[in-house]
DNA sequence: CGGAGCGGTGTCGTATCTGTCACGCGCCGT
DNA sequence: ACGGCGCGTGACAGATACGACACCGCTCCG
């Protein structure tokens, strides 16, 4: 799986209080988050973006979390993502029967919020490559997620949080286009009503904070799709 | 061996909820933790930051425990780092082959927590010969944790408590960038409901007084993302 | 009991960021 | 050529994050 600036957690779970507690602690940890409160909101979902962890709730309406689980585990493309089960049961024969599906982790409630961002951590070291630094490199631009820091050719840049996200989403996959929605929902989050235009600006504040030093623009418009690095 | 504030412990365990179960409570004894799941991760993760010491599994899918201790008590800059072994094997021949190796301490599971949490202590304080400097270091600043006093070129500081944790997390990972949230959890503790805004305070201190006798300011704020150190 | 040191919160001013709009330009089909 | 469309960009106002300061409460100690 990539390796990525702020690793993607799909939270699915239908109680809403669980799911802002879920949210709040793994934002708290540098992740970017996605919330789904039912099995198909969450196909749906990883059908668009296939997210780095799952945190998945057993018990969920209509499509059970196991089905759910067990769907996501079928598919070839989704099949290397960890999935870390919640269960309100405490059976040994549950815990069983979710590691049986296909899930990688199991914990159960109530749980220590402590104990679930260990495993999450956990899972996340385990299905990433260790050693590939947090560097994200493209001709002379790095981007460093820890430091916060961007060059380009030994040159320090200074760009404001938006510019910075962005960038990191291009670098994630040079060449790779993104359209105008796809970027809001990277760069901006989910359910955020934000102007597609508003990219446009920001692709412009990038595109000049990235030439300051000189240097071609590393940015690529494509009328009518979106852009894309290199 | 690089000494911390925050002792840093390296678990190698292939086993998810053991790994869990080990990281929760060394964290609450406020070491700082990173986990490998089998020996090729441990290596690395070794080779990338010498921990202070490491709790190593016996049974391990790939590398054995047991050749891992070896590689690391052979190798010049980790020789030094404590070992503990855990095993599920009683024999007294295994005891005896763990120690051979060169670990500096064996237990048996089912271990008793409390008890392995006092040999981890007790190897920190063995390996940690009082006097060798537990100082850290960025530039012209040197902050010494046994003696808790803090220099900046040749001058001594004073600083409260709470500046002093907080520089101390700075001086751990120089240039890494540390949200709000995290330096609640470090230097104010977990669960601990106080205003994020609060840091801002402490920040704001901290810099006053590393600047007292001139200097520049070497605290970094990143906007929308946190503070760093460099 | 009272003062000093320290820590947490509220407020305010400012620098910076951000979203939107308007206008201009080039591309393209007609 | 013309008009529609997509895109680039400068300007601007509103929002936000941050720094500085003052105040209040707590604790420790003599």
């Amino acid at each position: 799986m990539r390796q990525q600036v702020q690793p993607h957690v799909l939270i699915v779970e239908d109680e809403p209080s669980q799911r802002a507690v879920l949210s709040y602690n793994l934002e708290s940890e540098g992740f970017r988050i996605s919330e789904a409160e039912d099995g198909d909101a969450a196909l749906l979902m990883v059908s668009e973006e296939v997210p780095d962890l799952i945190v998945l709730d057993w018990m969920l309406p209509g499509v059970s979390g196991i089905e759910i689980c067990r769907r996501i585990k079928t598919r070839p493309e989704t099949r290397e993502v960890p999935i870390i089960m919640l269960s309100a049961r405490s059976e040994e024969v549950d815990r069983v029967r979710g590691l049986e599906t296909g899930a990688d982790d199991y914990v159960v409630k109530p749980y220590s919020v402590t104990e679930l961002m260990a495993r999450v951590k956990a899972q996340l070291r385990r299905s990433r490559p260790a050693g590939v630094g947090e560097t994200l490199r493209y001709e002379d631009i790095t981007l460093d997620a820890e430091t916060h820091r961007v060059h380009r050719g030994g040159q320090l840049l200074k760009l404001g949080p938006t510019e910075f996200r962005l960038l990191a989403t291009f670098l994630e996959k040079p060449g790779r286009v993104w359209s105008r929605e796809q970027m809001l929902d990277r760069v901006w989050g989910r359910d955020v009503y934000v102007d597609t235009r508003t990219v446009d600006v920001h692709i412009g504040r990038l595109r000049k904070v990235l030439c300051t030093h000189g240097g071609a623009d590393p940015l690529r418009t494509v009328r009518g799709a979106g852009y894309a690095l290199g």
